[in-house]
DNA sequence: CCGGTTTGGATGACGCGTCAACCAACATCG
DNA sequence: CGATGTTGGTTGACGCGTCATCCAAACCGG
């Protein structure tokens, strides 16, 4: 069996401890500023780039890339929070509707600024064009090698 | 407010994914072959690691970049299963010590491979050196940025 | 030596993500 | 039409990670 070589391994430590950190940091930030977790935001930020601030479930967790279990619980939660509701589906009685609400569409706008700064800090802050083209081929590169999440 | 440019967005939107999808990836796969989580994984391959397969567990949470209370949680977990034991340090009197079991050994070097292979598969098949080179400058510089998880 | 601070660790609560199971509404094809 | 899938969504259980809180031992200044 061969192990990875010192560079990989290298490489691999430090990759995975960023990418268990940045996002955490990033949690960080949304929490204390805007009482948002990351998933929320990435939700809201779907809501509200629609005209009528309505998705379909299902569309919606295929545009995050999530389970739909994970987008059911997911969205419970925020239900109970106030920032979205949900409705029947008009053309499919099986499906629903995930709406944003008022509180829903203040609580993104109100977040966005700050989020979008902590990004742009934290991650684009130093990286030269070069350094960005790299990252982009090689994330793209890799995700198509990796197994599709099967819709459970 | 500026938001991100149109390179940017896409390398953003891919580093998300892929910093999401490849952890559960390799997660799946060590759970359906061996039963363990990634961070089951981390632990003990610190603790294989030393001589005695015995880590301090102040010295084991600085080693993985982990919380105490992170630790605590995953040790007495883990604890459960019978990979790990616990024991009093010898030197102070609040210190915990954190050992590996035969049952721990035995685990974690009937999951290694398979994990690697997985690892190499999955994240290096494909790298350039160039790539690889540039990933590590990249995941180093953004580290450093990185606010110091405090140690709760 | 005594009082305050720091350190090492455990615990409970809570949100998150996955898995397994379930169910009702479509779809398909005999 | 009816049997047999497939699709859209929910729920419960469970492991994970963070936060807040607590406690005892160790350290440190006066």
């Amino acid at each position: 069996m061969t192990w990875l070589n010192a560079d990989q391994q290298r490489a691999w430590r430090h990759w995975l401890l960023l990418s268990t950190r940045l996002p955490a940091a990033l949690n960080r930030q949304l929490q204390a500023d805007s009482d948002l977790s990351l998933a929320d935001f990435d939700v809201l930020v779907q809501l509200s780039e629609t005209a009528d601030g309505r998705v379909r479930a299902r569309d919606l967790g295929s545009a995050l890339g999530w389970e739909k279990s994970r987008l059911s619980h997911h969205v419970r939660r925020m239900e109970a929070r106030g920032l979205v509701s949900r409705a029947d589906a008009t053309d499919d009685a099986r499906g629903s509707t995930v709406c944003l609400t008022g509180a829903g569409r203040a609580a993104i706008e109100a977040a966005a600024p700050a989020h979008v700064h902590t990004v742009r800090e934290l991650f684009f802050a130093d990286l030269t064009p070069a350094q960005l083209q790299v990252l982009t081929e090689l994330t793209e590169q890799v995700l198509t090698r990796l197994p599709d999440p099967s819709p459970r």
